[in-house]
DNA sequence: TGACCAACATACCAACTGGTTGGTATTTAT
DNA sequence: ATAAATACCAACCAGTTGGTATGTTGGTCA
């Protein structure tokens, strides 16, 4: 295939495909286990290219943080729950969203920045700031919809919207972990249950209601999850 | 200091502070980035002790992993809350003392097999075995209460006492990551605060209570996290 | 047309990787 | 006392690591 130098800046093909190939490797691998040389062989490109679009490996795993929030920022950006028109029924929708799209393998559905945050929080600050930017960036878009939605129902407990907010990527983090563990989604789905159960009751109001039932039904059924102690 | 080996079988002197010194820098660093150098350094010992108590750093992995249950275990088992007579109690009483033990830098808080289990999963099966084995091996001390309190207060959801334990262990997970992410512990006790809030509500019932108010007040405060999106 | 530059490629390097070898000192069982 | 086993050490090894030095190619623009 021809170059497509378009001579616009940071639009080469090599740098996105390594981009590509980082998301898949390290969320399989982690990032300290992935080799540039393993980056360079599923992108088809040289270390030569590598070196040339990034400075260093932990700069990658910068551009790779600020690469996944662009790409997952299009995908809930593009969720049908936004056209709802109640603030809490969109949370709820988000969450659900959020549910339905944990399935495959544990490479598949997990989050990028949250295993590298893991591995890098303390050995390489400029890739913890990307994903913490990813994070509570992410979680920052949920803010609006929480706050309106205690405003129209007359919550005021003892938390805020952006603490709840947090909350939600908390559960979702510690979701694939154990979904890694068990090697099942489902254990994952079974977070996200809780999760929607929990603002479901947060939300619950004894007397006036909104557009839908805040303490109404719950969307799936809890499982079993299966490996225990040996 | 003189050898203390006492010809117990797995309890040489290298072994255990390999353990050790595999408990604080994996970590710190992860289990990738850390090397079997960096361990005999920090143990102080050399390669040839290591590959005579471990078949391979694999099997340091699995072995740290079994290392961190016992530990840990040992920690909770002496833990105050268990003397508490209430199931519901003891259950608030554990996550209390988790969210106590929130304190410092993440590397001093956070989970050992929660972060191995990120990177290795895929590439190490053994180690992704031990770490499911303490993790839900952990989940699993917390069903009896679970189910205790559920049946003393008639509680009957669609979820199971085992759903929940592991929920517990989800929010912990979670709760940890975002601390790493946005280095402030104060971030991971929001999120347990999020969990005792749920679980209050799961528990509470309108006629009937327990030895203590099920949906009395909170212990902390939630605050607000600091970072945001640039 | 030709100077210039981004976008790659090839070949190479010192440092480090997990792992091995052959050995010695200490303990335990007989 | 002695044989066997355990616990540990120093030196070494082949392969891999992140990173660099030195190209080549093709599009852009004066």
């Amino acid at each position: 295939m021809p170059r497509p130098t378009r001579h616009q800046p940071e639009r080469g093909d090599a740098r996105t495909r390594l981009l590509d190939a980082a998301r898949d490797i390290i969320r399989a691998q982690g990032f300290a286990a992935t080799s540039v040389d393993a980056l360079c062989r599923e992108a088809g490109v040289t270390k030569g290219a590598f070196f040339h679009h990034f400075e260093s490996k932990e700069a990658l795993g910068v551009a790779a943080a600020a690469y996944w929030s662009e790409t997952t920022s299009a995908l809930f950006a593009a969720a049908p729950y936004h056209a709802l028109p109640d603030p809490y029924d969109r949370l709820m929708g988000y969450l659900a969203f959020r549910r339905q799209i944990i399935a495959g393998g544990p490479a598949e559905f997990t989050c990028l920045v949250g295993t590298m945050t893991q591995e890098a929080f303390a050995s390489h600050p400029a890739i913890r700031q990307a994903c913490a930017a990813s994070i509570f960036g992410h979680a920052a878009t949920l803010e609006p919809d929480i706050a309106a939605a205690m405003a129209t129902r007359g919550i005021a407990g003892d938390w805020t919207a952006a603490s709840l907010a947090a909350h939600t990527q908390a559960v979702l983090q510690g979701a694939f972990i154990l979904a890694k563990a068990s090697g099942d989604a489902a254990t994952a789905r079974d977070s996200v249950d809780h999760l929607m159960r929990y603002i479901a009751l947060l939300f619950a109001t004894s007397g006036a209601g909104g557009t839908s039932g805040a303490g109404g039904r719950q969307p799936h059924k809890t499982t079993r999850t299966k490996e225990s102690t040996p």
